[in-house]
DNA sequence: CCTTCGATCTCGACTGTA
DNA sequence: TACAGTCGAGATCGAAGG
C-alpha cells in the first residue's frame, strides 16, 4: 500500500465524516428494515416450523434468509418487500433451488455462496457425487426456505447482488450470539455437498447444534463477515464516487476514486481559503468605507456648527449693524472698505466680531457656501438676485486685496454707460453706508431702486421696495440691507464695461439703465474708486445673470438684470457657487461664459 | 495468447470491548 | 476470555489492451 493510498484513505475518512449525516439516515432506515425483518422472520419461523423436522437448521436458514430477504416472505400474508433485496446475494447463492438439480446446475454464484458458507466446498463439489445432494434435498430445511424464497426473488437476484451493505450491518447486529448456531446448520444445509477435507456435510451434520471452535463454522462466519465488510467498503466507495464530481461513473477503480476525492477536497479547501480572503478584504473595505463616512459626517457636523454659530451671532449682533447703519454717509464712505472687508469674512455678525476670529474664519470657505445657500433659499420676494450673498461681501464693493485693480480707479462717467441693469440690494450683508451712498446718488424722482431689500436676517428678509432715498433710509437704518451688487449688463460701454467684470466677476445686482449710471458713478466716486468696466465680460455675464434672475421670478421681472457679485473669497478660487443654480462653477470671469 | 489491472475472496493475525 | 471487527497477504477471476 503506497503512501498515496494511505493519504487518500485519510482524506476519504475525512470526507466520510462529512457524509456521516447521510449515513445516519441510512442507518435509521436499516434499523427499520431490521425491525421489519425480525417481524417477518418470526412469521417465517412459524411457517417453516410446521414443515421442518430439524429445528436448528431451519431456524438458521429461515433466520438468515429472512434477515437477508425480508421482502420475500414465503407466505402470501406477509407484507410485500419493502427494501431492495440487498440481502439476496447470499440466498441466491443458496439458490440451489430444489426444483433444479442442485449439483449439476450449480452456478458459479451458487458455488461462491457455498464457498462462503462451507469454506472450500466448491472443490469438493466438483468431485462429490450428485447422489448426496439428492439424498438430502428433501429433508433439508433450508431447501424449503430457499425454495420459497427463490420463487419470489429469483428475478431480482442479479440486480440486487451488489447491495450487500444492509446485509453487512444486519448480519452483524442480528446474528449476535446466535449467529454461530444459525450458521452451523447453514453450513450443513448444503450438507449434500462434500467438505473440503473430504468431510461431507453428512459428517458435519453430526455436529449439528454444536459449536465447533476454530472449525469451519467459525471460518464461515468469519468469511461471511469479511464479505459483508468488503461489501460495506464497496458501498462506501460508491457513495464517495457519487459525491465527488468529475468522477467517471464507469471505469473508475477505488484508487482513482480516492484520488479524485483527494483532489476534490483540496479544491474545496482552496476555494474555502479564497472565500475567506475575499471576506476579509470586503470586511476591510467596509471598515474603511465606514471610517470615511464617519469623517464626512464629522465634517458636515462641523460645517453645520459653523453655520449655527454664524446664525446666532448674526441675530445677536444685529443691533451693532443697526448702530452702524445710523452712521452718516460720510462715515460710511470712510469706513466703507473696511466694513466691506468685514462683511466679506462673514455676515454682519462676523463683521462686528473682534479681528481675531479664528475658527469661523478658518471655515470661511464653507461658511460662504452655506451662506450662499441660505440666502438663496430665503423667501426674498423682492430680491432679484441672490447671488452668493456670502460671496458678495467685502470685495463686492471693495475688490479683494489680492488682485489689485489693474487700472486706476478712475470714474467712469455715467453718461457714457448704456447699461440696462437693475440695482438690487439683496438680502445679504451690506453696510448701510453703501445704501446710503446709492440712494444718495439717486435723484429723488428716480424710483428704479425698486429692489432694495433690507436683510434683517436669514429668517425674515423683507422685501421693501424703496422709493426715493429719503424713504429708503428708514428701513435701511433699521435693517441693514445686503450688499449692493452691480453687474454691468450688455450694452455696456466705456471704461466701466471693460473693468467691472474683472473686478466683479460675479454677482452684483443690476438695475435700470438709468440707475446704473448713478450707481456706478456713486461707486466710482464714493465707494469704489477702482471700479472699472470690462466691456467684454459684461456682455455675457450680464445676460447670463439676467436670465437667471428672471427665472427666479423676482418682482423686477422684465428688466434685464445681471448680477455681479464680487466675491473676494471666490475670486481666484478653483470653483465658486453659482448663485442661481447653487452649483459650483469655475471662477473664470463671467464674460467668458458662453451662455445663451 | 499473454499480460496487466481491478475486484473479490479466503485466511490468519491482530485489536478493542464487554 | 470470547467475540466482533479490521487488516494485510495471497489467490482467483474477469476485463481490457498489446
Amino acid at each position: 500500500m503506497s503512501i498515496d493510498t494511505l493519504l487518500e484513505a485519510a482524506r476519504y475518512l475525512e470526507w466520510q465524516a462529512q457524509q456521516q449525516q447521510i449515513t445516519r439516515e441510512e442507518e435509521q432506515r436499516r434499523e427499520k428494515e431490521l425491525i421489519n425483518r425480525e417481524a417477518e422472520s418470526r412469521h417465517v419461523e412459524l411457517v417453516t416450523a410446521l414443515s421442518q423436522p430439524i429445528r436448528p437448521n431451519h431456524i438458521t436458514w429461515g433466520h438468515d434468509t429472512h434477515r437477508q430477504q425480508p421482502h420475500h416472505p414465503p407466505p402470501p400474508s406477509l407484507p410485500p418487500p419493502q427494501v431492495p433485496i440487498a440481502v439476496i446475494p447470499m440466498v441466491p447463492v443458496v439458490t440451489t433451488t430444489p426444483s433444479v438439480p442442485p449439483f449439476p446446475l450449480a452456478t458459479q454464484i451458487a458455488v461462491a455462496a457455498a464457498t462462503s458458507l462451507n469454506g472450500s466446498l466448491p472443490v469438493k463439489m466438483a468431485s462429490s457425487p450428485p447422489q448426496q445432494h439428492q439424498q438430502h434435498q428433501p429433508p433439508s430445511p433450508h431447501l424449503l426456505c430457499t425454495h420459497q424464497i427463490k420463487v419470489e426473488t429469483s428475478p431480482q437476484l442479479i440486480s440486487v447482488k451488489p447491495e450487500v451493505q444492509i446485509q453487512y450491518s444486519a448480519s452483524i447486529s442480528t446474528n449476535g450470539s446466535g449467529s454461530l448456531h444459525a450458521l452451523v446448520p447453514h453450513q450443513l444445509s448444503p450438507s449434500a455437498q462434500p467438505r473440503p477435507n473430504g468431510v461431507t456435510m453428512e459428517d458435519l451434520r453430526g455436529m449439528e447444534g454444536k459449536r465447533r471452535p476454530g472449525g469451519a463454522g467459525t471460518r464461515e462466519v468469519h468469511n461471511k463477515l469479511e464479505k459483508n465488510r468488503r461489501a460495506h467498503l464497496k458501498e462506501c466507495f460508491e457513495m464517495l464516487k457519487k459525491n465527488v464530481p468529475n468522477v467517471d461513473e464507469k471505469k473508475t477503480s477505488n484508487l482513482s476514486v480516492l484520488r479524485s476525492a483527494l483532489r476534490y477536497i483540496q479544491t474545496l479547501k482552496r476555494k474555502e481559503k479564497e472565500y475567506e480572503h475575499e471576506m476579509e478584504r470586503l470586511a476591510r473595505e467596509k471598515i474603511a468605507t465606514q471610517q470615511r463616512l464617519a469623517e464626512l459626517k464629522n465634517e458636515l457636523s462641523q460645517c453645520m456648527d459653523v453655520m449655527e454659530i454664524d446664525r446666532v451671532l448674526r441675530q445677536t449682533i444685529q443691533p451693532e449693524d443697526d448702530q452702524a447703519s445710523t452712521s452718516t454717509a460720510s462715515e460710511g464712505e470712510d469706513n466703507f472698505e473696511q466694513d466691506i472687508d468685514e462683511d466679506a469674512l462673514a455676515p454682519p455678525a462676523l463683521a462686528s466680531l473682534p479681528k481675531p476670529t479664528p475658527p469661523i474664519l478658518q471655515a470661511q470657505p464653507l461658511l460662504n457656501h452655506h451662506l450662499s445657500i441660505q440666502h438663496a433659499t430665503l423667501p426674498l420676494s423682492g430680491v432679484l438676485n441672490v447671488p452668493s450673498s456670502s460671496s458678495a461681501p467685502p470685495h463686492a464693493i471693495a475688490p479683494a486685496p489680492g488682485p489689485p485693480p489693474p487700472q486706476p480707479a478712475h470714474p467712469t462717467h455715467p453718461p457714457a454707460m448704456q447699461m440696462q441693469s437693475t440695482v438690487i440690494a439683496h438680502a445679504a450683508v451690506s453696510h448701510p453706508s453703501v445704501i446710503q451712498a446709492v440712494n444718495h446718488s439717486l435723484p429723488a424722482s428716480h424710483k428704479h431702486l425698486t429692489h432694495i431689500a433690507p436683510s434683517p436676517g436669514p429668517i425674515s428678509s423683507i422685501h421693501q421696495p424703496m422709493a426715493p432715498a429719503a424713504t429708503a433710509h428708514q428701513p435701511m437704518a433699521a435693517q441693514p440691507i445686503g450688499h449692493i451688487t452691480v453687474h454691468p449688463v450688455a450694452h455696456l460701454g466705456g471704461p466701466l464695461q471693460s473693468h467691472l467684470p474683472t473686478l466683479y466677476p460675479q454677482g452684483v445686482s443690476v438695475s435700470q439703465p438709468t440707475m446704473v449710471g448713478h450707481i456706478t458713478h456713486t461707486f466710482t466716486h464714493h465707494a469704489l474708486p477702482h471700479v472699472q468696466a470690462n466691456p467684454q465680460a459684461n456682455t455675457n455675464g450680464a445676460q447670463v445673470n439676467s436670465a437667471a434672475v428672471i427665472s427666479q421670478g423676482s418682482p423686477s421681472l422684465g428688466k434685464p438684470t445681471a448680477v455681479l457679485a464680487p466675491h473676494p473669497q471666490l475670486v481666484g478660487q478653483a470653483a465658486v457657487l453659482n448663485p442661481v443654480t447653487m452649483v459650483t462653477v469655475p471662477t473664470f470671469p463671467v464674460g467668458t461664459l458662453k451662455l445663451a
